[in-house]
DNA sequence: CTCCTTAATGCAAACGTTTGCACACCTCTT
DNA sequence: AAGAGGTGTGCAAACGTTTGCATTAAGGAG
């Protein structure tokens, strides 16, 4: 149906190779040539087929994201949403197209595995969830760029990967307690074991150190999605049992609970205790009190990746490395005990 | 560098078409050849490459989601989110794979023209919003069968679509308000000239005439992003200028205004107001009081889409129909006035 | 006026598949 | 014994590009 190369060639009357010299612009051809070739494809409103075009230079033009599995739906995590957007928005610009894959453990369907193996791209972007020593040997087999999304455990393969600064956000977020007042923070994490709880940790042990804080381990509180876990944690703070006056939350469910509980035993925020949490999503600032928050730059992580992915793919020869991407206090009530400024 | 269908034939000493018959199941080839074939498959790690493919029988095993564009962040509606992830999950068993593209509108870059020029895709999802007439046409032009997401406005080109049951959804509100004791119901939607929330009025209204109750134009209100707007309705209502005993809002971030300004006002939730929000979403369970909700399910909205998509690029010649997807009522805290049941 | 360089173009192979057609068997019918 | 029908396989063209090599014409240097 569509016109071909072959089409505008006969029309003007040149040959097909000349046709596709024009297009890319990849020799000489007398201004006349160009101009009636190029008036032709106007007019029959030609555009190159690109799976034609993959097929002879060894390209795609497309790279693989692949999404955070696990359950159902795989975007619940909204941590990637922004992510998505900016790589996106960064393929676009240099005219790749962003395939989409969950990654799923079936056998059989398109795996991860399968977008190598096929030729289906020319770079993935991965969560680190959805990496393995396997996978990685394959793709470097197949000269694939890749980049990580999240800071890889062990570095043995060195790599490309972006996160976010964990450990200076929780490092901000102790300062920022400190400055507003408050003088006990502890901590609560879902899974010390998860590297970008870990980082946390250690940010919060080094800042609460350089503070001169007690640094006790019990002031960090591995919580896990235990509700029964959260309330007896606050009772103790609001029974005085632990001496605390101000928590962090590693997310948004977390923070949400905390906040219930310490409504419930009567606090006051921030006047009694000060609560900040990891990830400034949407609704924080409509929550009474409005929650502080470390903000996360998930748009900004997408970008990174993306522009590592492509610095890879145009000028190979990259020495591998790793990004993190630094954080930001957002000032909201629930922090607003003592430090000036204006409210987001 | 890969192994190719021709390295195969080579190993076992057949022609090329042989193995390409034997990968597809095409023709009949004796238990012999097929078993040497496939286990020279195995040993060479053979994969086809997909862009030859597609190349003869002009497909591409792709599909293209548009993205709803207008703002940097294009995911930041949330409400497609569901829908992407069980888009992808029908396409993957169906052996497809996902394009997504975020619809800005630059004219150069990628566009969702340019997919359907360069025959990138077999098939595309897209938001009503990205949708207009000279898009219609061209994808009718290149027979690529396409689904759309939302309702669209007018009727003229009849087309596929799918869309949450609006109508039907603010139906259940009022009559889940009434059932729970409530006699004065009032609709807050951002801007009655988008269809999906003239749709909910519509529903509003008719609901409100069955059962009896003043169906005046003052009960839905039109309040737009506008803060003070909300403030202002709220505080009629709390004191009593306007005869209201609860509230349907479109969404989640009306509803929190209006409960901030409710509480503010004095009122007690649920027992002298009912509060009920469109959209689910995660944190509505965990406000205080916890919000009861039209569950509107996008995620079902996607395996709709999808379904329909391949319906048409798979036995071709549908006709073109809309789908409504049905909602259902969560019921939480902010309405449980009356109502027995248990609570999510 | 001959030789060399350069600009402008064409030819044909290649990328990795699929598929229509042809052919060679082999096994039944009659 | 001869045709009919089926089974298994190969040949070569086709899909729409790109690109190395060859060719031609023209212009400049000697």
């Amino acid at each position: 149906m569509a016109a071909t190369i072959k089409d505008i060639a006969k029309k003007v009357g040149v040959s097909p190779s000349t046709v596709s010299r024009v297009i890319n612009g990849t020799a000489s051809i007398s201004e006349e040539t160009k101009a009636k070739i190029r008036k032709a494809m106007q007019e029959m409103d030609y555009h190159p087929n690109s799976q034609a075009r993959g097929l002879v230079n060894g390209s795609t033009f497309t790279i693989g994201l692949v999404l955070d599995a696990g359950n159902k739906n795989a975007f619940s995590n909204t941590f990637f949403i922004n992510s998505v957007s900016a790589i996106e928005m960064i393929a676009q610009e240099r005219g790749y197209n962003v395939l989409i894959l969950n990654d799923y453990n079936h056998s059989n369907g398109n795996s991860v595995k399968n977008l190598v193996q096929e030729h289906k791209v020319d770079g993935i972007i991965l969560p680190v969830q959805s990496m393995n020593h396997e996978l990685v040997q394959l793709m470097e087999a197949h000269k694939l760029p890749f980049v990580v999304m999240g800071e890889p455990e062990q570095k043995e393969d060195p790599m490309f990967w972006v996160d976010i600064d964990n450990r200076g956000g929780c490092e901000l977020a102790v300062e920022h307690l400190l400055n507003c007042g408050y003088s006990k923070p502890v901590l609560f994490v879902e899974n010390k074991q998860k590297i970008f709880e870990k980082n946390r940790c250690r940010g919060f042990g080094e800042s609460c150190k350089k503070r001169n804080i007690s640094q006790d381990e019990t002031y960090i509180i591995e919580c896990g999605n235990d509700v029964v876990r959260i309330r007896d944690e606050i009772k103790r703070i609001v029974e005085g049992t632990l001496n605390a006056d101000s928590v962090i939350c590693t997310n948004n469910i977390v923070a949400h609970r905390v906040l219930k509980e310490l409504k419930k035993g009567g606090k006051k925020i921030p006047e009694e205790i000060g609560v900040i949490t990891f990830d400034n999503y949407p609704l924080a600032k409509y929550l009474e009190p409005a929650l502080s928050a470390v903000d996360i730059d998930t748009y900004r992580m997408g970008e990174v990746a993306a522009t590592m992915l492509f610095d890879q793919i145009q000028n190979k020869g990259q020495v591998p490395k790793g990004k993190l991407v630094t954080t930001k206090i957002i000032l909201r009530e629930s922090t607003r005990k003592g430090e000036k400024g204006r409210i987001d």
